[in-house]
DNA sequence: CCGGATCCGTTTCGATACTG
DNA sequence: CAGTATCGAAACGGATCCGG
């Protein structure tokens, strides 16, 4: 099994250690974004998605998301084989972060078409992020609307 | 307000992607942090850095970096063996984003010893940018004086 | 000494098949 | 639908060596 992180103590002061503990890996950054920015909440919402990601891997990085404590996942009522997954408090004060490193990296982005998505979120940030804790607060039945988040979509 | 018309690049295209060509992995983020708080600018800095990095993903990890255009490298005049990293504009726009990483991975963090280092930057973030962008900005001569960079730590 | 490169055993990843 | 099991491929990380 997976055992043991923390390899030592280091030395008595970490100076500044910055929390990847999660998120210093390829994928979890993105399970979050598209938790956040397209409202994704299924196994199989993350493994469509654009990325591509395997699903042992896939899996692996939902659980230690939850063993973070930034998502946490239930079971569907009314579906027992569906899983819902959410954001945590702690998840959704990631959101600010997550989406300023979005728009860093549109901005200085080759592609001659700069994300139109992203410049929009951008304009509406506030919005954008009241919009993020809306919808994955803790409240009960939260019906997963759509909202800004059918942009890159699901014309299936 | 939500959602407009806004191109139909859709899922041919990566709809919002995150850009972490080269933030996704365990140590760049690390290597960005430790030139932004606490002013590393050389090889050996950073492999002596409190998380033992080896020097061969280090070597890789810094030109990877210099692909993504965050930071630069130049040969110090004065001697020829050592080599001067820096953060370019990109990598200094990153700075407020990592900043917020560092300060909501401490607001969570269980450690009874919540890091004063990091609260006091909270609470001078403006200042602490413009420190950043003050000592990595293209001017020429820049001693690489510590500031609050040396607060954490390194009792060595 | 400094910034790396090379070798090599170990760990992790990732594609696919498979199970409840 | 939400995950495991398997297994080859890639990345990691430690040690050591090298050019300046």
């Amino acid at each position: 099994m997976k055992r043991g992180k923390l390899k030592s103590q280091q030395r008595s002061g970490c100076p500044v250690s910055i929390s990847l503990e999660a998120l210093g890996d390829r994928w979890s950054l993105l399970i979050i974004r598209d938790m956040m920015v397209r409202a994704f909440h299924t196994f199989k919402q993350f493994r469509e998605s654009d990325e591509k990601i395997a699903t042992n891997i896939l899996a692996d990085r939902l659980q230690k998301l939850m063993a973070a404590g930034i998502i946490t996942a239930e079971p569907e009522k009314s579906d027992g084989r569906k899983v819902n997954y959410r954001l945590t408090e702690k998840g959704i004060d990631l959101a600010p972060v997550v989406l300023d490193l979005l728009i860093w990296g549109t901005r200085y982005e080759e592609t001659g078409a700069p994300n139109a998505v992203v410049e929009k979120m951008a304009a509406n940030r506030d919005e954008v992020l009241a919009e993020v804790r809306r919808r994955w607060q803790e409240r009960d039945p939260v019906p997963f609307l759509p909202s800004f988040s059918n942009v890159g979509g699901q014309s299936k």
